[in-house]
DNA sequence: CTGAAAGCGCTAACAA
DNA sequence: TTGTTAGCGCTTTCAG
């Protein structure tokens, strides 16, 4: 581990001048200069980073929080992040709360105490609060995708038209005939908070003119099997539901799962409605209806949003991209009769 | 952002006093110490981690070098990293290759010159001379899943025994009766380097008296849309196989999705087998027959490893699981009657 | 039990 | 153009 100092040394000049020398910032004798590089070279000189940020005060680093990396969802979240912040020179270190909200909390105080640049939070059971104590701190923060109940008091966050995306799905269960329809809504491991997506499609639904039957609501834990178990719960109603809307995409596979191993035909006898629009969703069968959320162009905007706030500019308008319903196979009116494919 | 000398000061005591009192590495007099557990926090002071760092030599930050966090198996492997890093005091600042091998020695580099204490890289289109580079540069740094026909010459590496994993596929298909069967083979975005485990599987083919027709060999970029490419492409060849071997679980599902638009049924007509089992893998359909790799528990290992790496321990032999082949109803004998499943 | 002093590796003014 | 000096915030001997 050679130190600037050594290859101070090795050239016969200051460290100070080889500092200059490497980073170009300042100038330096064109002869010297080159000495030096050929110093550095040969004693495989790596300037350590963190000496550098103690001094400079950033560390080109930016802090990701996340629900479960596992969900592909935040997979495609998480590629969008890197790459644009590696782009940038930026690294990213990324945390899983798991739903836990106090996790949650440390976490986003450990990134301020690395003094990460900035972070980007994807809501999934993170607490308002935290999110606005870590902004107190100083330490740029960008929400993504807030999706509770309650707003989290911060101006600069990139998200989506939740409303605007359930009312689609809503109407198109309407208009398709379904009046009675389930819900898989998604809640941390621990409460019970419902998120905006599901209580906004309730909404929507009432003013339809179909309330939901509360016994046909279902919160699950945002895995495939959790998704499984509801669908099988709600499948086993006495008047089970004709369509289902499941708060995201893995919940969905894992009620269209419950579904063929209860002997429902999807969409025939049942219609199925995810939300993120995955990769995986128009592979799987039924291929899925859902709702796509632009997740790439929206985490490659939020990240650029937070380096430009790390850059001191300030971002005046919240983000706010609007998802569109992409209607693929699992749908179908009420009752379709099986149309014998083959 | 108090400092170390404003809690100092707001106590009359001197640094040093702090850092002891509050590390509770010293000893330091009850009453002082309360006093100065007190002003730290009224002043809401929190260490700066990065001086820390500088002084103590260690950053408690691991690297993690992934080919993409976009497919579910890296996601399942990044989780168990950073959850039992995260146990440990560690945090991980993540990075994708995308395939591309000096990219990931760059990124090698850069996680060196930030100091993390440590880096787990999961091969997928890494060099082995960069990760060599790594570990000469004095980090610890574990290999996981190498799966490439040059070793990687690191001793401390935590894999799986691939050769077995392909031996039970290979045996599995010739068994259920299978002569001709085709292989999606995983590559990099640029190169054509073979994979150990299709080679194996392969030789093994070859072994059991059934070698793999190259028309048969299809490489494939570890996506979904790729393996469905792939897929479509060895089912259009004029004698296509009756069942295919992908080198992952991302890909076998583009190749079941191609199947089923091409009219070809899954497994009555073709036999699918992927690799890694995917927590999605038992909720398509049909559910997926493929090799299953412990992740979670290898992953945990091999973090396990790393940390204790990093501790100066040294770790003597390599690790190596056992994958199992999970029989689901992705596979069938060749020409299996379609068998009316209703 | 507490303070003084030095140092981690680097950058940034300011002098020379 | 290069060197000197100081300092980023913390920890760690070593004295007192």
């Amino acid at each position: 581990m050679a130190t600037i100092y050594d290859v101070a040394r090795a050239a016969g000049v200051t460290a100070a001048t080889v500092s200059v020398a490497l980073s170009g910032r300042g100038v330096v004798n064109r002869k010297t200069r080159e000495h030096i590089l050929r110093c550095a070279e040969e004693l495989g000189y790596r300037p350590n980073l963190v000496a550098r940020s103690l001094t400079t005060g950033v560390t080109h680093t930016i802090g990701l929080v996340v629900m479960d990396i596992t969900n592909p969802f935040y997979g495609e979240v998480a590629l969008a992040v890197e790459q644009t912040a590696l782009r940038a020179g930026y690294r990213v270190t990324f945390a899983n709360t798991m739903g836990d909200e106090s996790l949650g909390a440390d976490l986003l105080d450990d990134l301020a105490a690395r003094q990460v640049d900035g972070i980007i939070v994807m809501a999934g059971g993170m607490s308002a609060s935290a999110v606005r104590g870590a902004a107190t701190r100083g330490v740029p923060i960008v929400p993504c995708m807030w999706d509770e109940e309650e707003d989290h008091g911060l101006v600069t966050s990139v998200g989506i038209d939740f409303y605007t995306a359930v009312r689609l799905v809503a109407d198109f269960l309407v208009d398709l005939g379904h009046r009675r329809v389930g819900i898989v809504a998604m809640c941390g491991p621990d409460d019970e908070k419902i998120r905006m997506r599901e209580s906004a499609f309730r909404d929507r639904m009432a003013e339809r003119g179909f309330p939901i039957d509360p016994a046909l609501w279902h919160t699950a834990h945002d895995t495939l099997e959790t998704g499984y178990v509801a669908g099988r719960d709600l499948l086993a109603r006495p008047e089970p539901p004709t369509a289902i809307f499941a708060g995201n995409d893995v919940m969905a596979i894992g009620v269209m799962a419950a579904a063929r191993d209860t002997g429902v035909r999807v969409p025939d006898q049942l219609t199925v409605v995810g939300f993120d629009d995955l990769a995986v969703s128009r592979y799987v069968f039924p291929p899925l209806t859902t709702v796509r959320i632009p997740k790439a162009e929206l985490m490659a905007q939020a990240t650029e949003l937070l380096l430009k706030l790390i850059a001191g500019e300030d971002v005046a308008t919240p983000v706010s991209m609007v998802p569109t319903l992409v209607v693929r196979e699992s749908s179908a009116p009420p009752g379709a009769r099986d149309l014998e494919r083959r």
